[in-house]
Formats: C-alpha cells, structure tokens, sequence
DNA sequence: CCAAAAAACGCTCAAAACATTCATTTCTTA
DNA sequence: TAAGAAATGAATGTTTTGAGCGTTTTTTGG
C-alpha cells in the first residue's frame, strides 16, 4: 500500500463503474481529488475510502488501488464477522483479520462501531478462555499485536487531521499494560477528525499530568484495563485528575471501570462504549464548545 | 532549515509525479526557479510549497524535500538522521519521524541498518536520559507507540512473504515489556523474505515453547530488553532452549544480554546488531541449508 | 586536483487522461 | 405501465504524462 496517488481510471476499475462516471463523480464534488499542473486528477486513497463507505457502492476490486485482494465489503454481517475474526486473531492468521475488518470499515461501519461490536468481544472473549486455561498466552498476545498492526493500517485510511484540529492525547495508567483499548480510543478521536495521539500503556500519573500541561489538549482520555489497588489507583487519579490544566476534558474508561469503582470517581459523566465516545468527541469538536469554556464542568467522565 | 536547492528530480517524488513533469512545468513557468551554472534547474523550498498551494497538489512523500517547517538538514547522512529521528520522535511529530525513516529505506537502506544506525541509538539515548531522569515517561512512551506504527507503515512497503518462505516467530520473555526491539527483528526477518510475526511482549517462557511447537517455525527469536532476575532468566531460558524441537533455531539478543549474562548462554554464536541478523537470515534461508539440517548446533544464539 | 560515479540535461515517443458528444440504460413519477 | 428525466458508458480527437536514451554537468572520493 504504497502513498502513490490514484488515477480515475483506476479507481474507476476498483469500483466497477466506467472511468466517465469516475470523473462526473468527481467533478460534482461527490469524491475529494487534486488535479495535476497539467489538469489531470489525482486522487488519494482515503478520499476514495470515504467515498466507498458514504455511497452505495463497494470495491470489486480493491487490489486496484492497492488495497487487499478479495475485499466484499457488503457481504459481511457483524456477527459472522466478530466469529471470523475471533478465530482468525487466535490462530494468528493477520491476513484475514486484517480483510474482516476492512470490509466493515468500507462498508461504511466507524472504528467505534467496529470496536465496539467486533474487537472488543474477541479480547473478551479471549481473556475468557485465558482465565480458564484454555488458551496459550502466547495466543492473546500475538493477537494485540495483529490487531494493533491492523488499526495501524487502518489509521493510514483515514483522512489527515487538519492541522487545526482540536488535540486528544491520553494512555492507560501504570501498571496497567494493555496497549490496545488506547490505541483504539486514538482511532476514534482521529475518525471524528482530532489529532490524536496514544501515549502507550503502563504511565505514572505524574508524567500524565507532565504530558497534559506539556501538550494541552483538549481532551486527555485516560483507558482503564486493569487496576492493581483500587484504593491506590482512586487515590492517585484523584490527584491527577486535580492537577490538569482546568480547561482540558477528562475522559475516563476501559475495562477495569466497571460497577463500584466507576462510582467513586468524581465527575462521572459516563457511558460503556466507543460508541459513546464517539459521540463526545463529536460533540466536543464542534464550534459550539469554544477552547475555553467546557461545558461539563472540570472533567466529564466516561466510560468506554 | 537550510536553503539548499532542491532538483527536480527530489521535488518529482515529493509531488508524485515523473521528473520529466516536473521540468516541464518548470520551462511553462509554473514553478519559480534558478539554473546553475550548467544550466541545471534548482528550486527552493519556498518556490514549491508556492506551487503546491496554488495547484491543487498534495505533496504525498514531504520527506523528499522535508516539511514547510521543518528544521532538516538536506543532506541525509546517517548522522542528522539519527538526530533527527531522535528529536522528532522526543518531540511527537510523528510525521517528520516517519518521514526521516521512510526516506532512508527509499534510498535503500535496508531495515537492519537503519535499526542499527538510527532507531536503537535513539532509544539508547532516550533510555541515558530517561535514567538522568532529564525526560518525561510519557515521551520515552510516546516515541515507542510511534515508531511501532512507523514499522507497521514500512512492512507494507515490504513484498509479501511467499507462502512457502521459511517461517520465524519470537519475542520478548516474561519481565520484559519492551515491544519495539521484537518488532524490529520482524521487520528484519520479513525484509530478508521470511514468514516473520512477533508474538510481542512479557511473554512467560512456556507459553514460548508451546508457540514454537504447535508452529513449528524454522527459527524462533527472543529479544530480551530487561531481565529481573539473572539467575532465574538463565534457569528459564535454558529449560526453554532444551524443550524446543530439535530443527528449531533459536537466536538470542538484545540489550540485557551484554557481557556477563551472554556468556553464561550455551551455543552462543552471537553478534551485536540487526546487520548479522540480517545476515544469518540470509544465510539460514538459502536451499544450501535443508529444513531439516540445522548446521549450528541445536541453537545459533545472536545478539542483537 | 583529477577521475570515476552519479545525477540532471534535452529530446522523443507511446501510453494514458482530458473534454465532449451521443446512444443506451436506469430511475422517477404520473 | 408509460413518458420523461437522469445517469451511464463508449467513442472521438486532443493534450498531458512518464519512461527511455545518449549527452553534459555535478558530486564524490581518493
């Protein structure tokens, strides 16, 4: 998948519609493109993603755009596709996985539906049978590597940030190394079109707050999967949650946030999902919530 | 920023388009330029991003001509790129890091050689700050999240590995977190055309040895960053060494193994870098050397 | 400072993309 | 269902692009 840029006729092939309809297509603002000094149109991939997933057509052939052979994104439902990745994740197959997920993304699903329906319930599901035994922990940790790697390829679909974009960073706290959930919560903010960036796993709170006045953005999302000392962690959040710049969001998720720890975490605005987060993000980046007037008080909560 | 002069040719593959475009648009007077002496077209940075703006082109490989903003040097000696890939990544810009490593593969550096020169001395450096306590956690992390993802974008550059290539898996052991260097080995073993996949981080030894068997790949690999307790990583380790299938190779690096603990290591066979891994993967997947006819021994051990 | 290597030069030519037209198909709506 | 509107795709002559080639200039490395 190399950063070259598409020619209509290309795409036009990809597609399956003649090269003329391509560029009546273009030509009526329906697919974002650059022209050539000479007049000719360029087109960008994720300009075309974007077109595949908000219109009624589908990529025949997407190795024509140098995507992945055997892409159909309309012959994909959610539950088949949560089994099939499931399996394929387990047995290492990055390949598949990497096309299940695809194929929902191009048939217009959001990362945060695609989270929440489909990855988030294989790592339930696969941290099920690790509590059993009955699977190999070698298992579960080539599986975050494949999908890390596949929302890394996902992320080069979607389209650049602006450059003025509101800023969302966050990462999951110490001793908590689960690097995937916020490298899932870096997509969906980048999907709502923040400049985001995951700071990893397993960070003390104070280089949080280091990060937070350092950066200032936003939204800080911190993503809970596993807490050693809940009195400890309560303790310190409280103190981190404190210390931030007064003008940035607070959001809190993940896992290990269910039930009574949740409620005693102050501010709580919460909700159980990408979904959710999704939807804040877009509410957050709208011009109606100006930088220095937070509408949630200090910090809105929630939970994901 | 310097102000050297970029050619066309640069400019071209900054834009995405051929050399012989590019100095045409030139001679119509589309882009602002200089002539040598000799009569060789120089154009300057200002010039371009002038053109770009005006007409409708994106620049798709900026780091053919470095960012409108950037601070880089032409030039791109192993030295400034070290220092630059250090700084940026230091910094977050994930763009001009990513930009710095692209440039130096297209210009046919191969993986191995930019881990050596570039990546591992950057994380050297910021591991000596990071113990200074001069630097903030969450940037050590940030720049690990980074570069992993700029891997993931360099492994699509990389062909496909046949089907019938030679199959490598490995890791990093138990007590160890650190993701990036077995990342990097992937890296190096897919360049070099083998069926390459990180099973990642903390990974306990029997769980390695149930990967090596049920996938009975032809070489397994243990990156290891950090051991906690000498004594019992060796015990460990050679336990695991002696349970592998007899026509496994096992290579052996990283960090924590200098001096003392190395050579406490049976069948050691090592080196120093990614470049002779590299090379033993060259060497190990040539047909001179049968899948079932190791000739090092039950283990090569390289350090890498 | 010189010689070899690398890069850019001008030039040509085939392939590809352009705008436009027009017959045919598909969709709407009465 | 039938008439009209809209969209599609093929065809046409023109323009742009990109690759190849032998030559000249620039850079590199003793």
């Amino acid at each position: 998948m190399k950063a070259e840029k598409l020619t209509p006729k290309k795409v036009a092939m990809a597609i399956g519609v003649s090269e003329s309809s391509m560029k009546r297509w273009c030509d009526r603002g329906l697919i974002d493109f650059q022209t050539t000094a000479g007049g000719h149109r360029r087109l960008s991939r994720p300009s075309v993603v974007d077109f595949v997933r908000t219109s009624k057509h589908s990529l025949i052939r997407s190795e024509m755009i140098g995507l992945p052979s055997g892409i159909r994104p309309s012959e994909r439902d959610v539950n088949s596709a949560r089994q099939d990745f499931l399996a394929s994740i387990v047995e290492g197959n990055e390949d598949l996985a990497n096309q299940i997920i695809l194929e929902l993304f191009l048939s217009g699903q959001s990362v945060a539906e695609i989270g929440d329906d489909v990855i988030s319930p294989a790592f339930q599901e696969i941290g099920i049978q690790w509590e059993l035994g009955s699977m190999e922990i070698y298992r579960e940790r080539r599986a975050c590597e494949i999908t890390l790697k596949i929302l890394a390829k996902l992320r080069l679909l979607l389209p650049t940030p602006d450059a003025s974009a509101p800023m969302a960073i966050g990462g999951a706290p110490e001793r908590d190394s689960f690097s995937l959930p916020t490298n899932l919560v870096e997509m969906v903010f980048r999907e709502a079109g923040w400049r985001a960036q995951s700071l990893g796993s397993q960070l003390p709170f104070n280089t949080l707050t280091a990060a937070a006045i350092e950066n200032r953005p936003r939204l800080f999302w911190l993503s809970v999967s596993a807490i050693n000392d809940e009195e400890e962690f309560l303790e310190s959040f409280e103190r981190f949650r404190t210390s931030l710049p007064a003008d940035t969001f607070l959001t809190v998720g993940g896992q290990a946030l269910q039930g009574a720890t949740r409620q005693k975490m102050q501010y709580s605005a919460f909700g159980d999902n990408l979904r959710q987060l999704d939807s804040l993000a877009n509410t957050l980046k709208s011009p109606a919530y100006p930088p220095t007037a937070p509408r949630f008080g200090t910090a809105a909560i929630t939970n994901y």
